[in-house]
DNA sequence: CGAAGTCTTGACAAGACTCAAACTGGGTGG
DNA sequence: CCACCCAGTTTGAGTCTTGTCAAGACTTCG
């Protein structure tokens, strides 16, 4: 019965100190002795919005040209094919930035709160003025879609290349980091992860069903626990050795083999890479 | 023999009048008659470089901040994990803009010459600073960035829910839309695509031989043909229909199924989605 | 208590990968 | 000119992973 109101007026508040626009993601980079500067971005944002469990923020194919700034709760982008189908392209934390897009172009994906959440949006055009009037967070907001970019080309490789129990381990590892640090990754930690089997099959592409299954599996091979929105991270080293951190190309070619070990097909690659280049092409140029 | 060799200085020219920075990608946004920017322009990037098929033009793990601009030939980017496997994330066609990243973090994919190409370096800080000179060129740099992201987003949306079969059609199809126009889809084309099995292969994350077994499928279903870098769309609309085009979220649902229909467990969430709101999470909130 | 959604498990089917072998075409070197 | 090699392609047979369907247990909320 809530999820389908769109927004709550009731805590709105229009003073970025008030609403920490200012403290994460995009606004981070404006100084606060610079008055000018808080003047232009306090002006520019809209008053903020809470948005209950399941609501929907902008939807895939509208035109509105807001960005967010996530201030608490999760959220989820993703593109929902017409079949039913849905791919989850990216988790959102506090101080994550979403929504932007060319002015002359609709909405590729959607965005969804998966807890209740608060968000402060900027009208695109205030957004493209500010940027030009504070040149430190037009570098910010550059910064963060090149990370952006950056994201989307690991985890598409994760998609790609991972086996199912490696889109999972990575996902939950990606997201214990995310919250509690890179610490996360060398002690081992209990985190909140407010996400369904459901979500973590959507975000991996696989059913839910076989997320439920390897979900056990990791249990019980004491890697990572998930129960009800728990993370445990059993063992973060085995944990490590499903991630794929693909860090450094071939340096460490011949060690760190997941498992049994590559098949054939894959050390003739490794054997050829080491040759000389690890050639995409071979065609003899001219 | 050929593919070690780095660059050739043979065709360096130092114009972007000549190397057609100008009218491409990045710096179609230059305004010509503006001779202040144009200098700026031309003074910022560094010869043009050729790359032999195979060379690898930057690679993971590098320092390099220069940002590329494509001037003839193929580029794919891809991310290559220690034991082997290898996920092509992107390909690039004449015009395209690659290479940019945040100043600090080294760089998180490879890019690799598919054909003989011609690229305009950039130097990072060169970058940077004609971008704050000028305004028009900040402002297309950063609609690549944005278009980049989406593009990413629809392509891990291919990769995780598309099938075998769906994930090349929707490949080759791209494809053959960048590189004959639009009217690809709408006629049927033959286009040139100079991709081994292999290359599709990595870019969908199939093994090459299954890639094999279903290029033979859908030459037999009469949908698209690919022979020796030839690509012929036999039946666009057959084509169109694998091809996921998941524009419309729920708009036409009910139409508009591929082959058999959906599962009995993606009817229901287009039964769900129907209701009110498509819910990602529905945890009543507070 | 009933409804709805999630989680869990089993049995089975389909999809994709593995390994192996043969075939292709273009280049290389004798 | 031919033998050879190479990378890419093609095909078959068998295996393993993942999806599908179904049913029951558990939670939360009204």
């Amino acid at each position: 019965m809530t999820m389908t109101r769109k927004f709550t007026g009731a805590s709105i508040r229009n003073s970025c100190a008030d609403c920490m626009l200012r403290y994460r993601g995009l606004c981070r980079s404006v100084d606060d002795r610079d008055a000018e500067a808080v003047a232009a971005l306090e002006s520019s944002h809209s008053p903020v919005r809470v948005y209950d469990a399941g609501a929907v923020i902008y939807g895939q194919g509208e035109a509105g040209d807001h960005v967010f700034n996530l201030i608490s709760g999760w959220v989820a982008l993703h593109r929902d094919i017409s079949d039913g189908r849905r791919q989850i392209t990216r988790l959102l934390l506090p101080g994550a930035m979403f929504g932007a897009k060319p002015r002359t172009q609709e909405r590729g994906h959607t965005a969804t709160a998966v807890t209740n959440v608060t968000v402060c949006p900027m009208p695109g055009p205030s957004l493209d003025d500010l940027r030009r009037r504070v040149p430190a967070l037009n570098e910010q907001f550059i910064l963060m879609l090149e990370r952006d970019n950056h994201r989307a080309f690991e985890w598409m490789t994760t998609l790609g290349q991972g086996s199912a129990k490696e889109r999972i381990a990575t996902l939950l590892g990606d997201l214990a980091v995310a919250v509690a640090g890179e610490a996360a990754l060398d002690a081992g930690v209990i985190v909140k992860v407010p996400l369904t089997q459901r979500l973590i099959a959507d975000a991996t592409g696989l059913t839910s069903v076989h997320v439920n299954r390897l979900l056990r599996k990791l249990r019980e091979e004491l890697i990572i626990e998930f129960h009800n929105g728990i993370l445990t991270i059993t063992d973060p080293w085995k944990l490590r050795a499903l991630t794929e951190r693909a860090g450094d190309p071939l340096r460490h070619a011949a060690g760190a083999r997941i498992g049994a070990g590559p098949p054939a097909y894959v050390a003739a690659r490794i054997a050829q890479a080491r040759g000389s280049a690890p050639a995409l092409a071979d065609q003899p140029g001219g």
